[in-house]
DNA sequence: GTTTCACTTCGATGGCGACCGAAGCGTGAC
DNA sequence: GTCACGCTTCGGTCGCCATCGAAGTGAAAC
């Protein structure tokens, strides 16, 4: 059974205007309940249900209860990858402009539970470019890379044992460039925020750095 | 105008089942025409028609008059990379299970211009094992790797002046690793049926080497 | 206990879009 | 010229599915 994946059910799942408006809002990476989701969709309460259901169903979101909440996100970071492609993919097609959307949003966002937008690229030329991360893929971490993510206060042998890629680059739909995912970028964006170099535009995928974050981050890295 | 990339109007213009078959045929890279696609989408060639019309439309398939025949084909290798990528989360997405499919096709494939299936993913890692390609992105040609595909006939000089990619990592929807797409990964395949090593299935996208192809390309490689 | 809130289920409605066949248009063959 | 062919345009039908409001469920607050 299943001879051909189905690529139409799985596009068609993305392809209605609210459930697009649910998916993009959960690539903040953050659960939402499904009254906010609702909102974000701009439907009724049992409509966007309905599209939740539909997308648990298929196991693009995952539902937790808590008390008389339900809180939804997307399912796998793999999800989320994909959906910033598409959303590339979208944002070049109609005219060959990049698309303005919000500065902010293209300066600094989160992409699911890393950072995007030019920082995030930049952040990921700068390690580089330093030898922090080298190899094949550009993404193994060199031996001295590891005493640099100790600095930051990241434990790569504990995050090497997670499931996880440690290390992933993934397209950023603004730049076209990639950007730094997987669990050592989840693990870099946790560290800027409890280090309060930035913070994050409340209900939005933007993040903001302070003037001070945006140096310190600076002198980390170089 | 245009604030936000409109992710719901490409995903649906994908999420039509008669249109996914369409696009899962051109991603064999060659082009087709309008009566070969009906064909293949399984609907009158009025309503082939129709969805030529708008796949062309949003930019995502190109046009070519030639006599009384139309040809189609993806406008855009980018395009095509998307489509791996989204067949890649659903087929791994309603089960678990990876999806049989056919054999053969799992075995070696074209993914637009280049090599893709078992046969791809395995002479990325051997061009990476022989440090043929090194490098942060893993893709890069290392000054040995220059004279390699030289021996294979490929002009890496005049490939690069070309405005596409080089080399890129492009994962497979099958194997979920990547295979070697780009400028140099059709080069690549190029050769493979210029040099008789392998014979493309008619009207498939499978790809069938020889047993001498296979010898001749583990050689060349090692 | 009752009330309130979060969410889902149900039933009904409406509209969009995929689909087809027939007719039209342009190109090449004869 | 006429015919055949490839494809598109047009008109009309049908079915699916997103949508809503109202009623139902279940959990927490009081």
């Amino acid at each position: 059974m299943r001879g051909e994946p189905d690529l139409a059910g799985l596009a068609a799942l993305i392809g209605d205007p609210a459930r697009a408006r649910i998916l993009t809002a959960l690539m903040s990476g953050t659960a939402l309940t499904a009254t906010e989701l609702a909102l974000e969709a701009r439907v009724a309460p049992s409509t966007a249900s309905a599209h939740l259901a539909k997308l648990t169903g298929a196991r693009i979101v995952e539902m937790e209860k808590q008390g008389r909440h339900r809180y939804f996100r997307l399912a796998d970071a793999d999800i989320a990858e994909v959906l910033e492609e598409l959303t590339g993919l979208a944002a070049q097609l109609p005219r060959k402009r990049p698309g303005p959307a919000d500065p902010a949003l293209r300066h600094a966002r989160v992409c699911y539970d890393h950072l995007a937008g030019e920082r995030g690229v930049r952040l990921l030329d700068t390690l580089r470019a330093r030898n922090v991360l080298t190899g094949r893929d550009g993404c193994s971490v060199s031996p001295g890379g590891e005493a640099f993510f100790a600095r930051l206060g990241i434990d790569l042998d504990a995050l090497s044992k997670s499931r996880r890629t440690l290390c992933r680059p993934c397209l950023d739909w603004s730049e076209r460039r990639h950007h730094l995912g997987g669990a050592l970028g989840a693990a870099i964006l946790e560290r800027i925020f409890a280090l309060r170099w930035a913070r994050r535009e409340p209900d939005s995928r933007i993040v903001v750095f302070s003037r001070e974050g945006e140096r310190a981050l600076y002198e980390t890295v170089t």
